[in-house]
DNA sequence: CCGTAATTTGTAAGCGCTTACATCCGGTGT
DNA sequence: ACACCGGATGTAAGCGCTTACAAATTACGG
């Protein structure tokens, strides 16, 4: 690459453009010996004389050497690079978890590359072709619209943590989220507070996180003998605007319910707005529960009674059941239970 | 690497570990061409006859074969990433910045890598670290805690591009927000209002976002010749949770006051928690304003007036601008104003 | 039908790093 | 004193890719 190195030079020399970073033999000949040794300083591979070790390191910090990341890569065959992908980083969702992941790579050594999928299966597989391209070592993915049959085609060639899902395949782990039990815990909390017409705003219908949870719904209506009556049921989007839509639906179709159960929190902020917008005060005219138990839902006004599933746990449980995997071990990870937190968007509904 | 290569063979005998990814050399072997050829095609470099062409892409389709970017990498002295670093990546504020940062640089064929400094300046000295020795082509800061200085220093090694700040150096290039001029709105939108004791909930002091928004603040006081009372102003830290105490503290101390003005959304979330624990109602007896227009902030109830400073767009500018630096050229790249949103969390004062 | 210029293709030299293997060193045992 | 050994260093061969330069092929005009 002579041509290239000549461009730089010649920019340099005019240009206030970056120098070319120092590289292991810079080092190597700044301290008087091999580049060899340099490495196994660096990495600490073997025994190298006191005298030597202080002349590299004195060198390694005159010359503000950092070893090139990608050609380590290229040498190791490995990134420590773990790619994640979820739907929209900047969901409030999604960012709880992939703090947990960050967290919990940065700690050990691994970097984490996000990616959105935008809630797109194409969109979904160019951001695995790029992190394949790049070689990461293995590929978180949060609930995603890929099929399982995809999926497990992507294990051959890279590990998988598959989080919110239920599958098994091999090289792939998956991190399963109780949803029928989450919502199964909130129904049930909102038929114990006295509400027998609880609507349900469910999310995308194909999304398997909103079916479990329409299922845990049905499940504690029918364990307490409440008949389910599916003009309750509307369909949202999983956020905030989709919650606005479909309660004002479910306002204007003259439905009566006293208590509405929101398939994700973003969905009830959504809800709480429209209630508000008719006049309607919750938890006083209509008990309103969320799924996720986000951050700022316990600073809502009024605070916001939720189904925790701790996302940001279960970032810090992928990362740790990925590292598992990278050890050639099989994960033994699980996740704590969900649990519903009740705060003041539920109260018995007003006798009339 | 024969060492590592006879350890791959060995596993791939016995366990489903993934193959060893394929190469240029075997499209080329495939396809009966040389890899130069093989190279050429794939980066469209040179004329190839039509022929070859199609050999060799029924060779990369048949080995599923994607180029590893760290050998390119290597090869072309870049890595096709732009680094980003922000505070917190579960920040709703920084989430919408980095989605931004995202779309911008992806359609560009760039990846964003980003990494937390969690207010923390010796992580965010980590997070340069890491990303100068994977040889970023270059870093987009969101606001951070470093000096000036450290930046400039920085700046020798790769462009940077500094979000929420202004700053003059070479191979840095500065988007800064008019923090001032938006807390000036905010609070003469309160003035116009009938509000005359106005109390402000800073964030951390020496943060400079905080201290020009309470300078914007101070400005509109004493434009409309009210005096400041500094008993009125007490600190955050630019969380729901500040905003909370900070509120609390404002009540308990006894000093009157009909309005709020909130460093950030985040802060005012929190506030308006507080007045409802108080069973004040907002914004009847205490009106609220927030800084930085977060999308839940439309979704609160009631709504949130705000400043927005679209925090996506400021990430899509980054972006933009980074990649002006990159080609070369002087970024040309502004942020559209600040401005106020008016919602309903401020209104004029109750008249006793 | 041949020489020569204009292609198209192949060969090989890096990019910066790791590490197997060769080399060199001082210290032992006899 | 000498063969031998173990540990500290160095040498050099890759890792998978790009691309300058050489070689081979093609297309022309005379």
């Amino acid at each position: 690459m002579s041509k290239r190195a000549a461009n730089n030079a010649k920019k340099r020399a005019t240009t206030a453009l970056p120098d070319a970073p120092p590289t292991l033999e810079m080092v190597a000949k700044e301290a008087g010996v091999s580049i060899a040794t340099v490495s196994r300083i660096i990495n600490g591979t073997a025994k190298v004389s006191a005298e030597r070790k202080d002349a590299v390191e004195a060198a390694i910090a005159k010359l503000n050497f950092r070893p090139n990341a990608a050609a380590r890569g290229l040498a190791l065959g490995k990134s420590n690079t773990i790619g994640v992908i979820t739907q929209a980083i900047d969901s409030p969702f999604y960012g709880e978890g992939l703090r947990g992941i960050e967290d919990y790579l940065q700690q050990r050594g691994y970097t984490a590359l996000f990616m959105s999928g935008n809630w797109d299966e194409q969109d979904e597989e160019r951001c695995m072709a790029e992190l394949l391209s790049r070689r990461v070592d293995g590929i978180i993915i949060f609930s995603g619209r890929l099929e399982d049959r995809q999926l497990a085609h992507y294990a051959k060639q890279v590990p998988l943590v598959v989080s919110g899902r239920s599958l098994k395949a091999q090289n792939i782990f998956s991190l399963p989220v109780d949803d029928e039990r989450g919502a199964w815990l909130a129904t049930r909390h909102l038929i114990e507070l006295g509400h027998r017409r609880i609507a349900f705003i469910a999310g995308i219908l194909d999304h398997p996180d909103a079916s479990l949870r329409f299922k845990g719904y049905r499940r504690a209506l029918a364990d307490a003998g409440i008949p389910h009556d599916p003009k309750l049921v509307v369909p949202g989007d999983f956020h905030e605007e989709g919650g606005v839509e479909a309660t004002m639906r479910l306002l204007g179709s003259g439905n009566k319910f006293s208590a509405l159960f929101c398939v994700n929190d973003q969905t009830a902020y959504g809800a709480c707005l429209a209630l508000y917008r008719r006049g309607l005060n919750c938890p006083r005219d209509v008990s309103v529960v969320g799924f996720d138990d986000l951050h700022s839902s316990s600073y809502r006004v009024p605070p916001l009674t939720s189904v925790r599933q701790s996302i940001r746990v279960l970032g810090e449980s992928s990362g740790a059941a990925m590292l598992q995997m990278l050890q050639g071990e099989q994960p033994d990870i699980s996740l704590p239970q969900v649990e519903l937190i009740v705060r003041e968007s539920t109260a018995a509904p007003a006798k009339e």
